[in-house]
RNA sequence: GGCCCCAUCGACUAGUGGUUAGGUCACCAGCCUUUCAAGCUGGCAGCACGGGUUCAAGUCCCGUUGGGGUCACCA
């Protein structure tokens, strides 16, 4: 294979080939010269590049593959996250990756918002995503905010657009319209796992009587759009990454829904138009999306627009491999910005993910680096396929090298900013100065604001110590298991999770609801006392509300997540078994509701 | 379970047919130091297994095992 790894000198192959990449010249990288075996209508551009490292190497050859004549192409990457949470570490890694590949091209990078699932929408996420990424260190040319040349940059504005589209796969056989009720889809597919088969949705409207179809329409009938997927045909998609194409045969597929009942598209429908309409030249996302490629092709292909160049980056994981999550992991980059990580240490740590870092000279990697640098380094073709952890104690080593980096007045700029919010300390101001007698009492009272609170490891629940085990003593009531005040804590924070407004007055009562009787058994004093030590480590706060509104969701959240694994790792059984309970409870909770309402 | 992807120290990785398999984190030991970090020196530790191909395999091929993803009107 053929690639200008005898020197590893800066992106100068890069540099070379330019602002353009040719479309489809990544074949010239070797392994996926599997392109240029596809497509009916392929044309041999007959150009040749040479790599710049070697000169006397042989002369490559660039091809495209896809219709038409040959066509140079200025990259453009994109991410596309949904509103729909806490801003997330894959959503800033692909992000980094993506920037990464369209600067080191001269490309363009677009942020492109999924917002297309209604029920999900919130509302403030959408700025705090746009906030996290930037924070980050992330800037895209292109996006909600920002505007360009291809808007409207959210999606759930773009409906029109899906509709069209769909019309034209209507017309040209390439989809249908299904009126199956969900229940009737529901049914076919256990019944289809019954059998053993793979579950798909009923293909009854598939070739259904035109003149049954327009009845329904007119009747106003409730349905959807389905992709009319080939019976029994192998679909063959490309990955920059993996050197074998990878053929999946649509007996393995379903009738994607492509247009859902309310009328907004689903993924597969919209990234696929929009890539198509935005002109991106790299699809570069999570490998999860690996099983729906095909899907897309198919798409791509039935409305007849050019097949970006696929790149599938692997998933970031928990220490035990499975795909990366906040049970197991905080996720959410705010956890990392009020941790206190600088945001150069956690990009360059998600950079090393995947990737070595610039070559040394004595055949190791340089770990530490800037954006700048790794733009200059980076490779996409060369990410490395294993399945990365993301090891918080290697994160926290990175992001010291970048600490110590920091001139003095840098370092007390970054840290005075982090400690002392103007507008976190005015909110503390009220709670704080009755407690103190001098200034220097206020590091001591607050901590827990200041900074990461470590009382919950496991390993601290071996400790001696005694303060330690007051902690612990707080988290865990006399008389209760370890695994019971796992639950507790557990079913908090799910309490508090679904709060959309997030302030003393709205966390009073959402914790007082958990008190009744048919709780675990335990007084508001309790309760509040496991929630408040573990928030803040320790049994002395200010008013616990406050505190909590004052630390702010993310943090509080995550901290009883913390506390609660540290109380205990429990198995599936005892999963199985709270599930359960917590069913129980919410029936019998709706069974008085009912009662108390027959009553009056 | 079907389909798909993946596989180098505990973790992140370098490696593209010929290497004493390199670097980093973590861990251990020593040095430095009033303490703790940091720093320095050293150590532990890896090509999942089995078959091929080849003069030569961590590197190519096949199989096994293991891990993961995916099977929604979520993305």
């Amino acid at each position: 294979m053929l690639r200008s790894n005898t020197s590893f000198l800066p992106g100068k192959e890069l540099r070379l080939r330019g602002a353009f990449c040719l479309y489809g010249s990544l074949s010239a990288y070797g392994h996926v010269a599997a392109y240029g075996h596809e497509g009916p209508t392929r044309v041999d551009a007959g150009l040749e590049s040479r790599d710049p490292s070697r000169p006397d190497s042989a002369p490559r050859r660039a091809s495209r593959w896809h219709e038409g004549r040959l066509m140079s192409k200025p990259v453009r990457t994109r991410i596309a996250p949904s509103p729909t949470g806490d801003p997330h570490v894959g959503t800033a890694y692909i992000g980094l990756v993506n920037m990464v590949h369209a600067r080191q091209n001269g490309g363009t990078f677009v942020f492109r918002l999924d917002d297309t699932d209604r029920s999900r929408y919130r509302a403030d996420s959408e700025e705090t995503l746009f906030r996290s990424l930037r924070w980050l260190g992330l800037d895209w040319d292109e996006g909600p905010d920002k505007g360009g040349d291809y808007g409207p940059y959210r999606q759930s504005e773009r409906t029109e657009i899906y509709v069209e589209h769909v019309n034209r796969l209507l017309e040209s056989g390439h989809a249908y319209r299904c009126f199956c009720t969900p229940e009737e889809i529901d049914a076919h597919r256990a019944q289809l796992r019954a059998e053993k088969k793979t579950p798909r949705a009923p293909r009854t409207w598939r070739d259904a009587d035109p003149a049954a179809v327009k009845e329904q329409l007119a009747a106003g009938t409730p349905h959807v759009v389905r992709l009319r997927v080939p019976l029994e045909e192998d679909v063959t998609i490309h990955d920059l990454l993996r050197k074998d194409p990878i053929t999946i045969n649509t007996r393995e597929l379903q009738d994607q829904v492509l247009l859902k009942a309310d009328g907004y598209p689903t993924y597969h429908l919209a990234s696929v138009v929009d890539d198509a309409l935005f002109e991106i030249t790299h699809i570069v996302r999570a490998e999860e999306w690996i099983s729906s490629a095909p899907i897309h092709k198919l798409l791509f292909d039935a409305f007849g627009y050019p097949m970006p160049v696929l790149c599938h980056m692997p998933l970031l994981r928990n220490a035990d491999k499975s795909k990366i999550s906040k049970r197991k992991n905080p996720t959410s980059l705010l956890h990392y910005k009020e941790a206190g990580f600088l945001p150069e240490g956690l990009l360059n740590f998600l950079a090393l993910l995947g990737w070595g870092g610039p070559k040394t000279p004595d055949g190791g990697n340089q770990e530490i680096f800037s954006l700048d640098e790794m733009i200059e380094h980076f490779r996409l073709d060369n990410v490395s396929l294993g399945s990365p952890v993301f090891d918080q104690a290697k994160l926290r080593h990175v992001n010291a090298e970048h600490l110590r980096a920091l001139t003095p007045e840098e370092f007390v700029a970054r840290t005075q900013a982090y400690m002392f919010d103007k507008e976190r300390m005015l909110a503390l101001a009220p709670l704080l100065a009755p407690r103190v007698e001098t200034l220097g009492e206020v590091c001591e009272r607050a901590d827990f604001v200041f900074g990461e609170i470590h009382h919950f490891t496991p390993e601290t629940r071996k400790l001696k110590d005694k303060n330690l085990r007051t902690v612990i003593a707080g988290l865990q009531p006399a008389g209760v298991e370890p695994l019971d005040a796992h639950f507790a804590l557990r079913e908090i924070r799910e309490a508090l999770e679904g709060l959309t407004e997030w302030t003393a007055e709205t966390l009073e009562p959402t914790c007082r609801s958990l008190t009744n009787e048919d709780w675990v058994g335990w007084k508001a004093k309790t309760l509040f006392m496991a929630i408040r030590v573990a928030i803040a480590g320790k049994q002395e706060t200010p008013p616990l509300f406050e505190t909590m509104a004052i630390l702010g969701k993310s943090r509080v959240l995550g901290r009883l997540d913390q506390a609660a694994r540290a109380l205990a790792e429990p198995g599936k059984k005892a999963l199985k078994r709270w599930e359960k309970s917590k069913a129980e409870r919410a029936g019998r909770r709706a069974a008085s509701a009912a009662e108390a309402a027959g009553e009056t």
